[in-house]
DNA sequence: ATTAAATCAGAATGACTATTCTGATTATAA
DNA sequence: TTATAATCAGAATAGTCATTCTGATTTAAT
């Protein structure tokens, strides 16, 4: 054990369960000398993880397919994200946090208005039409592949649902007192609506429907509300 | 050749590219003599595939795992429905089938109303929250695993959806000449929305979301056309 | 009853995948 | 410069899967 190179010793430690020799831990660890850093980034990393498994689902990228598409070896890839599974919570969050800094943040603005809920879904669609990569949803292949089984990335999912759901209600209520949204009606429950036509459309995309008809589901989504 | 069975003939037929000794194809054809009829029926062994397909996807529902759910063999699965692509084909179309007729046919009926639509949509909620087993939605399966590369079950599920559009527009109609929907809605973009609303349903209930928040999105994208 | 051939259970095949391991290479602190 | 150990490319391992093959069993027309 002693004479395996440090990166290996901490992958075994990972693996340990309790009831090992705490002597062979420490030794171990008094190693600790960096030497050579990392020499690819990982962020650029997850950043292709995040393309590959949005375009295809879990199951069907190989981490094959993430060792070629980044360039970084296979031990780099597990050493420094762990294995696909822990590779696909990481890449789900990062999804989550770009989508939602990107997109759903400025509903938060004072200025919000009905516009701003109109833009994102206009970026949305663009994103789900564009024809040289089909970009799928990281969500929709969460809910559909893992969810019902997988308790924690369920729970990353409701999160970003419900939250998306009460920015949509923020965004709303600004555009209420705009007077761009009718008076009567109940943000929380549009708020829902919108969240549920957003992965609608998605999927409406991924079967090839065209810009048209998808804009057209916006449009008309927003113009009963007003 | 001559030697093996008829069926292992056939099989060999349907994989034979067109460039093979017709006189073998004539004489194997000759042989044909029905001796043992088949010991199950294909359309409850359908029934199943339909459900393990719908609940788990296509990749994640092996064909052991259809073997034992239908308790026929591996010889009796490949020798009628042929390979599992081609098994969910098939698969697909019967969720297709009875998906039109239990539910979107009634909106041809004369006294079609806004209730119809409202039960179609509670119907749909029911299954979707059942929680003993995730039931899931085949087509939303379909179309995040296979549309993208499989023309064919892309064009399946275009037409699928786009019938349920329409379905939904004449049942929007039936409801305006009733007076129960305002007089200048857009019933063909409508009831895009409305195929939107009920696939955006479908991934909250595969994430998790209670039977209330779906129905409150049923109730409240109804009442925005009311 | 006989017999042809379809069925079944399950072994065999070949391909792919996640993960671990290994020997050679390389970057960095001393 | 030198020693150290982290990196890399890719081999090795173990498991799964779709599909085909095989020997034994079973069915129904003669």
């Amino acid at each position: 054990m002693l004479k395996m190179t440090l990166a290996r010793a901490c992958q075994s430690i990972d693996r340990m369960n309790s009831n090992h020799d705490l002597t062979t831990l420490i030794r171990m660890t008094i190693l600790i000398r960096m030497v050579r850093t990392r020499s690819f980034d990982p962020t650029t990393a997850l950043t292709k993880a995040v393309e590959l498994f949005s375009s295809k689902g879990y199951s069907e990228t190989s981490m094959e397919d993430i060792v070629k598409a980044t360039g970084v070896s296979r031990y780099g890839i597990y050493g420094t994200f762990g294995n696909k599974r822990d590779l696909f919570e990481q890449a789900l969050d990062r999804y989550a946090d770009s989508m939602g800094k990107q997109a759903f943040l400025r509903l938060l603005e004072p200025d919000a208005s009905l516009d701003h809920i109109r833009r994102i879904f206009r970026e949305r669609v663009d994103d789900m039409c564009c024809e040289d990569e089909n970009k799928g949803c990281l969500f929709i292949h969460t809910a559909m592949e893992l969810a019902p089984q997988d308790d924690d990335l369920r729970d990353v999912l409701q999160k970003f649902m419900s939250r998306m759901s009460k920015l949509f209600t923020i965004g709303l209520e600004a555009a209420k007192e705009r007077g761009e949204v009718r008076k009567d009606l109940d943000v929380t429950a549009a708020g829902a609506v919108l969240t549920s036509t957003m992965f609608g459309l998605a999927v409406l995309g991924r079967t090839g429907f065209q810009r048209e008809t998808l804009d057209g589901i916006v449009e008309n989504t927003l113009k009963a509300m007003q």
